[in-house]
DNA sequence: GAGCATCGGGG
DNA sequence: GTGTACGATGCTC
């Protein structure tokens, strides 16, 4: 029969000495199915002399009752690091088998090198197929018996289609018995709460009775029945992925454990296993058939970069992505409304159920991004949810291998990999700005530099020094002078340039289909994997590690970019900054078009697909010194746009140990000198703040200071200010914990400035030491940026007499 | 300042 | 499970 269905989930289980592989998902028609495979067979490459091949066939173990032993060789015409090259398919009759027998017969003489011998089995399933999970598949098959939740059928034969829609997706989320603040314990500490959320599906299961109006709330009699209960909610409702936040390393393993307790079996797996926690490494919560997501896990790794928040919470990515945060209630009263049992609780339910729909929706929100990945890469949904950029750039170029007849090669041992990371590469090229005050300036970067130089210079390890071409497509480096192949297309520049030109029609088609997300994600996808590869070519524990590649990559980037500078300066045009990919030139007398047919000009004479890109015009600028005194500083500038927006590089604005009223004042004086211009405003605005220090007009709420307390108290040598104000919350009798941020203000008085830390309930709008903030927090935040005209901040804010105290202070 | 240790998220 | 994250930050010597 045929079946078209949405493979999901992939494992693979030994019965009878051979390997099954299984994977789970769901048909066109919606019916959960497993579809079993036992023609697969385990296997690893091998380059050697035929002379060896005798010695390899009769290589056998045994390990703890199981025969492990060679089964066939088949002789391969593939490429090693590019070059022709005869290997041998050595099949095994267990997974198991392979690191064990390959390990043996490296040692054989005549055997040169072993290879992709820790391919996943259920990956090189898939790469090997051509499945992509999460895509149709159509597939001949018969039903067959075995112990399952679903049908299981075995498959004749399998061919890819289109992918999934509309996913079953079932979020949860857990609140604990915490009654001393932070610290969790899973042994000692009942789960008082499991909340789920679904389209159209809400559910708080609790073991408490108290008052509430909300039918989502369901209770039981006790812990255990709420455990049994969370298995029966999944099993009823059949879901295709299960989703939470720190799932992985929180809920599924605090449940797991709890249920261990009371001896509960929870077999939520479509083949009767075990919720199963994987602790080594980075802890894995994984159910078979069901696609466990852990949104966190993606956002950390993956999309965490693009975002403006710092920290990864729930709640600040909720705020970000979705515009919408996590109910505000006392978490640290949770224990004793518990232990009253108070009708409070109900509020609780209501907080447990949001982070389950905030986590719902963050999932539908990065899925697409997920699919695309899944697609790109080929790997399942739970596989590519818990990688890093690396390891996409890796298993991209390991699908890739095996499409173009490609050996994997070897991850470096540890001797090698502690090597590596000794290799230093030369950076790029920073041309620092001289401080000041600027108008008129274009900005121009190149776009995807490393990706485009490596696509059009051929950088590849197969290429690297060819015999054919010494002299031409040359560079110098830090390392020696290297070239590249220009008769052959490199493997990895290769892949590259594929990466590149199809990111190049996915964005065409996107002007004219702004709106299709898909397509968006998709591009994004690209772009990511595209960018990854200078870091991975550098990366140490990379399969593809090439220095001289990544070494190159920097090289001919530094001499591009002066190329621009060179070529700007040429042309009449003034460069104030550039770094890395980008230039700055001082317009003048020239006009913006004069600007762009420079650009122009330069594209001309750019190889491949480099390009250098109008950025945008900036009607003014304000370059401020890192140092005191002269020397530019890098990356710290603040710009205003023709859409009068400013853009703020590299100030410590954003600092979270800064008070309110630093940052404030630090971004009302670079508005009113970027916007009016106005030196002696910015001066008088800064006179009348500092004024209003004095005369305590300023809320407390803008002097408190926040501090992270990053261990404990008691193993401070020097105790700062935070520490100061940490010990008077202990002192009152408040949890005090590392990690905590803490909140003082400094007060007026004699001494050091830790013994005039108060708590900010502690005092009033009077006692706050307005010459401590002045010094310390308003002072260090716009010297620098009024040293641009030459004035000293001293002269603005001296108070009579004080003057020196505060001249050249920072 | 190199080298080592811890942390993140979660209640 | 054909395994053992990773990059940033802070502390110590």
């Amino acid at each position: 029969m045929l079946i078209e269905f949405f493979p999901l989930d992939i494992t693979y289980k030994e019965v009878n000495g051979r390997p099954i592989i299984y994977l789970f998902g769901r048909t066109k028609s919606g019916e959960q199915v497993c579809i079993r495979d036992n023609n697969f067979r385990p296997y690893f490459k091998v380059v050697c002399e035929p002379e060896a091949l005798e010695k390899i066939k009769e290589v056998e173990t045994k390990k703890n009752n199981d025969v492990l032993k060679v089964t066939d060789i088949e002789e391969i015409q593939t490429n090693l690091i590019e070059k022709p090259t005869k290997a041998y398919k050595v099949f095994t009759n267990l997974p198991k088998a392979v690191p064990v027998l390959k390990s043996m017969i490296r040692n054989i003489p005549e055997v040169s090198g072993v290879y992709e011998y820790d391919i996943l089995f259920v990956r090189r399933y898939l790469i090997d197929k051509e499945i992509v999970p999460y895509s149709l598949c159509a597939i001949e098959c018969d039903q067959v018996t075995e112990k399952s939740k679903v049908p299981v059928f075995e498959v004749k034969s399998i061919k890819q289609l289109e992918e999934l829609p509309n996913p079953k997706i079932l979020s949860i989320d857990i609140e604990v018995y915490n009654p001393l603040g932070r610290h969790i314990d899973m042994d000692s500490y009942p789960i008082i709460m499991i909340a789920f959320y679904s389209k159209n599906y809400k559910k708080v299961l609790t073991w408490k009775r108290f008052k509430t109006d909300e039918k989502y709330v369901e209770f039981l009699q006790s812990e255990a029945d709420m455990i049994e209960r969370f298995k029966e909610v999944i099993e009823e409702f059949k879901p295709d992925i299960i989703t939470g936040y720190n799932s992985d390393g929180f809920d599924l393993p605090y449940i797991k454990t709890r249920a261990k307790k009371y001896k509960l079996k929870l077999d939520l797996g479509l083949d009767f296993s075990e919720l199963n926690v994987n602790q080594r490494g980075d802890t894995k919560s994984s159910i078979s058939g069901i696609v466990h997501v852990d949104v966190f896990k993606f956002i950390r790794k993956i999309l965490g970069r693009a975002l403006d928040t710092d920290v990864f919470t729930l709640d600040a990515v909720s705020a970000e992505l979705l515009g919408e945060k996590k109910h505000d209630v006392d978490m640290d009263a949770l224990a004793e409304h518990w232990d009253n049992v108070s009708d409070e609780l109900n509020t609780y339910a209501r907080y447990n159920l949001q982070d389950a729909r905030l986590t719902y929706m963050l999932l539908e929100k990065i899925l697409p991004n997920l699919i695309e990945f899944i697609k790109i890469i080929g790997l399942p949904l739970f596989d590519v949810d818990r990688m890093s950029f690396s390891q996409f750039v890796e298993w991209y170029c390991i699908k890739q291998a095996s499409l173009s007849d490609q050996i994997v090669l070897n991850k470096p041992g540890y001797y090698l990999e502690q090597q590596r990371m000794h290799d230093r590469i030369k950076g790029a090229f920073v041309y620092e700005p001289k401080p000041g005050f600027y108008d008129d300036i274009a900005v121009f970067d190149f776009r995807s530099l490393y990706p485009t130089i490596i696509a059009s210079h051929n950088i590849s390890s197969g290429t690297l020094n060819c015999d054919c071409c010494r002299g031409e497509n040359e560079i110098k480096t830090e390392r020696g002078t290297f070239w590249y192949c220009k008769k052959k297309k490199g493997f990895l520049s290769g892949i590259i340039e594929d990466l590149i030109t199809r990111r190049a029609r996915i964005k065409e088609i996107l002007k004219r289909e702004k709106a299709d997300l898909l397509l968006k994600a998709r591009s994004t996808a690209l772009k990511y994997l595209a960018n990854s590869f200078y870091g991975y070519l550098a990366f140490s524990s990379a399969r593809w590690y090439c220095i001289e590649c990544a070494e190159s990559t920097t090289a001919w980037a530094r001499q591009y970019i002066h190329k621009v500078i060179d070529a700007a300066k040429e042309k009449g045009f003034t460069v104030l900054y550039s770094d890395t990919d980008s230039v700055f030139l001082l317009l003048k007398d020239k006009s913006k078009e004069d600007a762009l047919k420079f650009a122009e000009e330069i594209n001309k004479e750019l190889p491949g697909l480099m390009e250098l890109e109008f950025e945008n015009f900036f009607k003014t600028g304000i370059f401020v010194s890192v140092k005191h005194g002269e020397g530019g500083a890098k990356k710290r500038y603040a710009l205003l746009d023709e859409k009068d927006q400013i853009k703020v590089t590299g100030f410590e604005a954003v600092r979270r140990n800064w008070s309110f009223i630093a940052k404030e004042i630090q971004q009302k004086i670079l508005n009113i000198l970027l916007r009016e211009k106005d030196v002696e405003k910015a001066k008088t605005y800064l006179k009348e703040v500092i004024n209003d220090l004095r005369d305590h007009k300023i809320p407390l709420g803008k002097v408190i200071i926040h501090t992270q307390l990053v261990k404990n108290i008691d193993s401070y040598e020097s105790k700062g200010p935070h520490v100061a104000a940490a010990m008077r919350m202990k002192n009152k009798g408040l949890d005090v914990f590392p990690g905590m941020i803490i909140k003082f203000v400094v007060t007026k008085g004699e001494g050091l400035i830790r013994d005039k830390v108060k708590l900010p309930d502690e005092l009033t709008q009077e006692d706050y030491d307005p010459e401590y903030y002045i010094k310390h927090q308003i002072i260090p935040g716009v010297e620098r940026i009024f040293a641009v005209f030459d004035i000293n901040i001293a002269d603005v804010v001296s108070k009579d007499g004080e003057q020196k105290t505060l001249a050249g202070f920072g």
